[in-house]
DNA sequence: ATAGAATTGTTATATCTCATAACAACAGAG
DNA sequence: CTCTGTTGTTATGAGATATAACAATTCTAT
């Protein structure tokens, strides 16, 4: 079978996100966590006190979004929304919650080890700097 | 703002991936296409004859979910559904769909080659092998 | 200081993607 | 010829993501 596709860089970054995100899923299935969630504890553990808004765009998930996000996060009891001026929360995790990301940095560790084991070693060290270059500028 | 999840390319992988389909989806948009007409357009064109489920399988996408895609593109005049055996349905181009298909790999050519040209030029010819090695084995 | 502009958190809603289960019709292997 | 697996399809649900609207609040610039 003739696949054009496989001739396409933008192609194979396609699917081996969507190939990685899946396996990345999976190991956090046991934590009761999605993607979101995972980025969203870490981000404000490395931010005490951060907003709900300014945790959206480092994200890159709209403030509509981040809604049913802090929410499935605070029934959960993993994080705190504090009233900081008459408008904007400051967010903060709970212990619960520090636990919780223990074991979330457990499984990223070991994720992405795993990731860059599955890189040839001659193409290893250029994979995040090629990365970078397509959304951080 | 600190931001821990930089350090992880399994997290460069996603918002590169969702950045650049953004930006292929918006140069897609004009052709009233979405990304997954484009791959199943050119796949056809490359194997005329196939069948739906064999699409799926080289696209990653489940039988049930190529229903409504095929849908489309049939009510859109793109491609034509024959039955081929009792029970298979065997895919192919319309005329129609040759001249959007020329239209679909002008947009895809240039996307490439723009996207190719955001990697640094050191880090560029590390980039496709890599990622393929993340999705194809 | 104060009017106009921008921001925040939120609700509601719509679309797209993707996974699963079920089913009847059919094909192929032993 | 029977059993097993495949095909196309419907129905359905979950997840992600985008937009518009809104009230309350803060910021900015004169």
């Amino acid at each position: 079978m003739a696949d054009p596709l496989l001739l396409y860089p933008g192609y194979s970054l396609r699917r081996a996100a969507s190939a990685m995100m899946g396996e990345f899923a999976q190991r956090l299935a046991p934590l009761s966590l999605r993607f979101a969630d995972s980025s969203a504890m870490m981000m404000i553990a490395a931010n005490p006190g951060i907003t709900a808004s300014a945790l959206g765009r480092m994200l890159d998930i709209q403030r509509a979004n981040m809604v049913p996000l802090l929410n499935r996060l605070e029934t959960a009891g993993l994080i705190e929304r504090k009233p900081l001026d008459g408008k904007s929360h400051s967010l903060a995790l709970t212990a619960e919650g520090q636990d919780k990301l223990d074991k979330v940095t457990a499984v990223v560790s070991e994720f992405e080890a795993w990731l860059l084991a599955r890189i040839p070693e001659e193409h290893r060290a250029h994979f995040k700097p090629a990365l970078d270059a397509l959304w951080r500028d």
